[in-house]
DNA sequence: CTGCCACCCGTGTGG
DNA sequence: CGGGTGGCAG
């Protein structure tokens, strides 16, 4: 028996050492549900499993690579490789193109993006000649996206009178046809966009019962990680390709359920045991990442939300800081208070970038904070937002590489058809997806045949339609026996696109030459890693499959040292020594869409949950009272999370001329009340810089509510060690160590009696006192 | 068909 | 504010 299980504590060992049969784990934020997945694969190995019988599904790709390292440390390399791991997209994007040719798709079928599906939904709806102001693209896709996810088909749609009716009463009665289209022009070009991964998935399992069967085989075992995350089209493939054998074990934590908008349904982990029979339950609640501050904290916050699973997270490390919080007059000041206080944190403690994230509700919220760090000097990476995949220049280079894979792809085709411009129009386009409709064939093959079709379109023109699909031609023999990398390389140049970005000259063209040089190297090492692995060759196909994929996480990232920056969301599963969280406002955070509904708020709540629990040591929350957005300054007011958290462990840190401002506009008496008279002044006297408004009603209604700390002048910024007991060893920064005899008072006039070891007793007002707790 | 400019809309989170 | 799109002149 193999020591690994020695690192595990109980309650982590009782699920790794489950026998066959579903079980579930309820793993509370920093309680280590990584360790018990990759220890129970490793221990069902040992067991004698074959590694080619065990299904992992992981939130991640990296998350993927890393517990496959961990397991391969474990039982060796050469067995770990045999093992399924991956995102839920990624593993059956590779089933697909096993099994993808029952359904009519090529092995080589192209995944469309987001933009992808948008573009193609928008000239969808041009070509239906609808209204694009009451068709709006997004809204459709996202409607698309929403259905495939309840594995609602077009035939589904048109047979339920309920979605043909609230469609017809939204004004867009012909939502039904664009669906119908979009899917037919999908499978004509070749192509599945991210839902068909798993509609499609589910469409082969149920139609091929052989097919189906044969995966139940295979996959004897299935792991699934983060299931309170997971969609109706990911629970009903987990649930057949586990119906077989019952070995299904989903690990997750209800609380931290923040996906509802793709499609999540927190239920899938709420009635897991009513889905399967005997289900072993298991809780992991002791909590190694942060301190005892921050999980009472996440505790406080968390307790609000009422539609949860018992569970009760503890930690037995140490008290820790308080959890600080900072509020400031705009966005920009934001950005250089975080920058200032990551700067200060690590001169003081000699850390690397690396221990500090800043999170924020929305991508947008990155720039103030960008900015800031730039001019600290202080290293940063962005993830997510607008990933380099993205683009313009790099969708163009790939899109050629597509159309080399899959020439069918029509939206790649339409991207550089006429990129770098080599005259042919919109007319022309238009008329070869017409032809390409009329004959139920791609464009590709359209324009392959342009001899034989009649289409009004000038002889000049023809040529350089026959010219481009000479081109792509030429690039598709060149790709038989050439590596991705080399092709990539001479697709850049051939086509002209590496010359338009030079020719341009501007700094902005210069950039975009470098983004595709990037690309190219990013393609070679991507080669030289591919020819490491047993069942890779590293063509083309395999990359754009690992670019579709990849999530910006995935990507590595080199050594270099950096602050990480990015949205809650991305930030799900990681954890960071120092967390700055910003934007902590009404209407951001909480967003403004959201508080609609229990459930939307509840959403939020728990998102603050997971942004709060990702810090080890510190946290950081702030806040201003002025934001840009849409280009305009708008007035924000405090979160109400704020208020939500046990006013016990947290500090103010807002500086004092911030406050005085607060101070100058609405004056309180010594109970807190506000002065109303003070109110309808329309310039309050020395309001000090400009900008300042008379707050809303819905701001002084907040104001009234905040608690003292929030509200109130600092100079008692002390924030009680809630460990602080009658007993408690102390050091005091004047006065030295000592042990607290009494302690008396609430709130702001809480007292201490403490004997200090020079022998004298003292009564110290704990909000002002410099102590520290010992034990 | 191309290139420029005005205007519009977004920003809610992602595989 | 800033990127994307659509309309229009050449």
């Amino acid at each position: 028996m193999s020591t690994f299980l020695d690192e595990l504590n109980e309650a982590q060992r009782a699920p790794v050492l489950h026998k066959d049969g579903p079980l579930m784990v309820i793993a509370g934020a920093g309680s280590g549900k990584t360790r018990v997945l990759t220890y129970r694969i490793a221990h069902l190995m040992e067991q004698g499993v074959d590694s080619f019988n065990i299904l992992a599904l992981t939130f991640t790709n990296k998350a993927a690579r890393e517990m496959k390292k961990r397991i391969a440390d474990i039982v060796g390399n050469s067995e770990a490789k045999n093992l399924w791991m991956g995102t839920f997209h990624s593993v059956f994007a590779k089933l697909l193109r096993f099994d993808g040719d029952k359904l009519g798709f090529p092995s080589n079928f192209t995944i469309y993006d987001t933009q992808d599906s948008q573009r193609l939904i928008a000239s969808i709806i041009r070509e239906m000649g609808l209204d694009k102001d009451v068709y709006k693209y997004k809204q459709i896709q996202n409607r698309i996206s929403s259905y495939k996810n309840s594995l609602i088909t077009v035939k589904a749609y048109f047979n339920n009178p309920e979605l043909v009716e609230a469609d017809a009463m939204a004004k867009r009665p012909r939502t039904g046809e664009i669906y119908q289209e979009y899917v037919d022009r999908c499978f004509k070009a070749g192509a599945m966009d991210f839902d068909d991964l798993l509609l499609r998935t589910n469409e082969l399992l149920n139609r091929f019962p052989e097919v189906l069967m044969k995966y139940q085989e295979r996959f004897k075992y299935i792991l699934v990680d983060e299931y309170q995350d997971t969609n109706h089209s990911q629970y009903l493939i987990v649930k057949a390709l586990s119906d077989r054998y019952q070995n299904i074990c989903v690990v997750g934590d209800d609380a931290q359920s923040i996906y509802s908008f793709r499609g999540a349904n927190i239920s899938n982990i709420l009635n897991f045991q009513r889905d399967y029979n005997d289900v072993g339950v298991y809780r992991l609640e002791q909590n190694y990442r942060s301190t005892k501050n921050i999980v009472n904290a996440a505790n406080s916050i968390i307790s609000k939300n009422k539609n949860q699973l018992e569970k009760v997270v503890w930690t037995a490390n140490e008290a820790g800081a308080a959890i600080k919080i900072h509020r400031s007059i705009t966005d920009a000041e934001e950005g250089r208070f975080v920058a200032g206080s990551i700067f200060e944190n690590k001169m003081q403690r000699q850390l690397p970038n690396g221990n500090f994230a800043v999170l924020y509700r929305t991508n947008s919220q990155s720039r103030a904070i960008e900015d800031a760090l730039r001019k600290r000097d202080i290293p940063y990476r962005i993830y997510g937002g607008l990933s380099f995949y993205q683009r313009k220049e790099i969708k163009d280079v790939l899109s050629y590489l597509r159309l080399v894979v899959n020439p069918k792809d029509e939206e790649a085709l339409k991207r550089v058809i006429n990129f770098p411009a080599r005259g042919i129009g919109q007319t022309t386009v238009d008329r070869l997806v017409v032809a390409a409709n009329h004959y139920g064939r791609s464009i590709f093959e359209v324009m392959e045949n342009l001899d034989k079709i009649d289409l009004k379109i000038n002889a000049g023109t023809k040529n350089r339609l026959h010219d481009f699909v000479t081109m792509i031609k030429s690039f598709q023999i060149m790709n038989e026996g050439a590596d991705a990398f080399v092709l990539a390389e001479h697709v850049a140049k051939k086509t002209g696109i590496l010359l338009e970005f030079k020719k341009d000259g501007t700094p902005e063209g210069i950039a975009r030459m470098e983004n595709i040089e990037e690309l190219l190297n990013g393609i070679k090492d991507f080669v030289e890693g591919q020819k490491e692995l047993a069942d890779a060759t590293g063509d083309i196909g395999e990359f754009l499959e690992d670019v579709a994929l990849a999530t910006d996480l995935d990507k590595e990232t080199g050594d270099e040292d950096r602050v990480a920056l990015m949205t809650i969301h991305l930030a799900k599963g990681l954890e960071f020594p120092y967390v700055y969280i910003v934007g902590m406002e009404e209407d951001l955070f909480p967003s403004a869409m959201s508080m609609n509904t229990r459930s939307e708020l509840e959403e939020e709540r728990r998102l603050f949950y997971v942004a709060l629990t990702r810090a080890e040591k510190e946290a950081y929350l702030t806040y201003t009272q002025n934001r840009y957005r849409w280009g305009k300054l708008i007035d924000a007011e405090p979160s109400r999370f704020l208020e939500e958290i046990d006013e016990q462990y947290v500090e103010n840190l807002t500086p004092i001329e911030n406050t005085y401002r607060y101070k100058s506009l609405i004056d309180t008496d010594i109970f807190g009340e506000v002065d109303k008279s003070r109110l309808r002044q329309t310039k309050p006297k020395n309001t000090n810089p400009p900008s300042i408004r008379k707050p809303n009603e819905s701001q002084l209604r907040k104001l009234r509510k905040l608690k003292p700390q929030l509200a109130q002048p600092i100079g008692n910024g002390n924030t009680v060690d809630p460990n602080l007991a009658e007993g408690s060893l102390v050091n005091h920064t004047r006065f030295g160590r000592g042990k607290v005899l009494k302690i008396e008072g609430i709130g702001n006039d809480k007292k201490a009696e403490i004997k200090f070891e020079k022998g004298e007793v003292k009564k110290l007002l704990l909000r002002f006192a410099k102590l520290e707790v010992l034990n």
